[in-house]
DNA sequence: CAAGATTGAGGGATCAATCTTC
DNA sequence: GAAGATTGATCCCTCAATCTTG
């Protein structure tokens, strides 16, 4: 990697290193939210009905089933959702999320929201948040098409 | 946050979380080495002495203290460094890649940069690198200045 | 007391193996 | 046999507490 590919590349790692970890301490220190239980939150009040199945939301997230179920696990012993058993496809079963749930991603939404503003979405232009939506989604198509980069070209 | 706010905040993030899945997956699938040793043993064999403080490490790669020293630990017991006293301030220490360290490193860099040019720099203009390597040093930059956004603007 | 560094505990993430249902 | 999902082992990361030297 020449220096600009090498800058492009450890800039970008080293960015979102860090802002995950400032939007993990600010959740931490303000609400009983872990980041990784605000994403799943986020995901399942996304839609009114608040219910997902397991796969689709480690789609959605992109997660991989095994990580989702552990957490989920977690997130339903805290009591922040609920596995129901799917009866469409006895093998699936549904995620939803509880009142509780609910209440805690409605209190920690607000604070969330405005660290992304100022750390992230105020320090860029309309133009540039533009242009990365369109890299994030040129990078994670071709990452769909040749999950492991074995493909010649 | 609107929707193009949303699909740049979202899509870097899921786009980061899979380059490094997919990095990680190669280094393990190919090599001795995980993502995070990697990243440590390029960061020492940077230099032609293949030492540094632990704290300057840490400053270099953007991990935390704690974090660094864990992984130094069991790095040392497999044999990729040694740690070394510090006579200058006998508070700190050294981290010095072994022969062992530099021969896994030189052994896994083809294969790793190869992966990177294949999912990530080839899919990218130079303006498009260069754009996101400003983005990243504007970022990071303002919260080293403002580490958990709280200054009034 | 502050800075460099380590430790232990506990939550989080990955892999391979497993179980059930399709 | 394949897909949806879970489990257990293992490694990794964070936090708070600690130790030592400046």
């Amino acid at each position: 990697l020449n220096d600009s590919e090498a800058q492009a590349w450890r800039g970008l790692q080293h960015m979102v290193m860090a802002l995950d970890a400032a939007m993990a301490r600010q959740l931490s220190a303000d609400t009983s939210l872990s980041y990784p239980d605000y994403v799943v939150l986020v995901a399942l009040t996304d839609r009114r009905d608040g219910r997902r199945r397991v796969n689709d939301l480690a789609g959605e997230l992109g997660w991989e089933q095994s990580r989702l179920s552990h957490h989920l696990r977690r997130m339903a012993d805290r009591g922040l959702i609920d596995k129901i058993p799917c009866d469409q496809d006895r093998r699936g079963s549904w995620v939803e999320v509880t009142a509780q749930g609910r209440s805690a991603i409605r209190a920690a939404a607000p604070g969330h929201v405005e660290l992304v503003r100022r750390l992230f979405v105020d320090l860029l232009s309309p133009a540039e948040l533009e242009a990365l939506a369109d890299i994030a989604g040129r990078v994670l198509d071709h990452l769909r098409s040749d999950p492991d980069g074995t493909d010649p070209d």
